[in-house]
DNA sequence: CGAATTTGACCGGCGC
DNA sequence: GCGCCGGTCAAATTCG
């Protein structure tokens, strides 16, 4: 049934250390892992680290199972796993941590809560460090593909829903948009170069159609504040993404665009 | 049997 | 300097 979430869901698009993605991190030397040496904790440092903020309705992922508070989070092109959830202070939500397994060594981490705000909403923040490459998208490379429907226990997991053999699944009452909403709280267009997919790239690679959401106040709040868009997420951008070997080290895809500065993102 | 998830513990960073 | 909180690791458990 959870033919993936099949709409598109409302999303809060949230960038953080755009600037930073300048600075060469003196602080997280890309190392090739996450693992240090051996007994401390890995603690990339965030600034470091690319990260996008999308909120995503619930009620849009209902066909996706949805286990008491958490809720499983949207599949994507890329495989993930699971490696920790934790209670978050201010919220009654835990929050559940995800590792890419797309490809060995793959630093993308990505983190899924609801919203405290609105707990229709789910929040997945996705985490890239800079200079690393994002693997080739879908599980398929080491990962088989199931569609969850059918484990009870792994409700929460994010594996990739689709099915190679599955048509689309279009969404005719959603249309695909995608709005940015500027840090004066502007909305902003944002177009996707289609050459330059990222992970983030995977979100948006439809149209990008202005919309006004009555979203952005919580999700400002919720997430600082950022833009806002709507995530079309089908099958149609599985294939798009199909086709997307390994990214170039970085990859840029858009941008907040913030007094002149054009849409342009640096993702890893 | 292998792979993924769950859960508790540990570590580091940050704020007071 | 101490305590709190977020983030990650690792062992155990469960599922396919």
């Amino acid at each position: 049934m959870n033919s993936r979430f099949n709409a598109n869901p409302l999303i809060t698009e949230q960038e953080e250390n755009d600037n930073s993605a300048q600075e060469s991190g003196p602080e997280s030397p890309p190392s090739n892992d996450m693992k240090m040496p051996s007994t401390s904790s890995p603690k990339r440092s965030k600034k470091a680290m690319q990260r996008r903020v999308v909120s995503i309705p619930i009620k849009d992922l209902e066909g996706t199972r949805l286990k008491g508070e958490n809720a499983s989070p949207p599949s994507d092109s890329w495989a993930w796993r699971k490696y920790g959830q934790k209670p978050i202070k201010g919220s009654p939500y835990p929050r559940g941590y995800y590792r890419c397994s797309s490809s060995k060594g793959c630093p993308a981490r990505k983190q899924v809560e609801r919203s405290k705000l609105d707990p229709t909403m789910l929040v997945v923040t996705y985490s890239c460090e800079h200079n690393h490459p994002w693997p080739p998208p879908r599980s398929q490379n080491h990962h088989k593909i199931h569609h969850n429907s059918s484990s009870p226990k792994h409700s929460t997991t994010t594996k990739p829903e689709v099915s190679p053999t599955q048509p689309d699944n279009p969404e005719p009452e959603h249309e695909e948009k995608f709005t940015d909403l500027g840090n004066d709280g502007q909305l902003i267009s944002t177009t996707t170069t289609s050459d330059e997919f990222s992970w983030f790239g995977e979100m948006e690679t439809t149209s990008s159609t202005i919309l006004e959401t009555p979203f952005y106040a919580e999700a400002e709040e919720d997430a600082d504040h950022m833009a806002s868009m709507f995530f079309p997420m089908r099958d149609e951008d599985e294939s798009l993404f199909a086709d997307l070997g390994e990214l170039p080290e970085c990859s840029s895809v858009f941008r907040h665009q913030r007094s002149g500065v054009g849409p342009q993102v640096q993702i890893c």
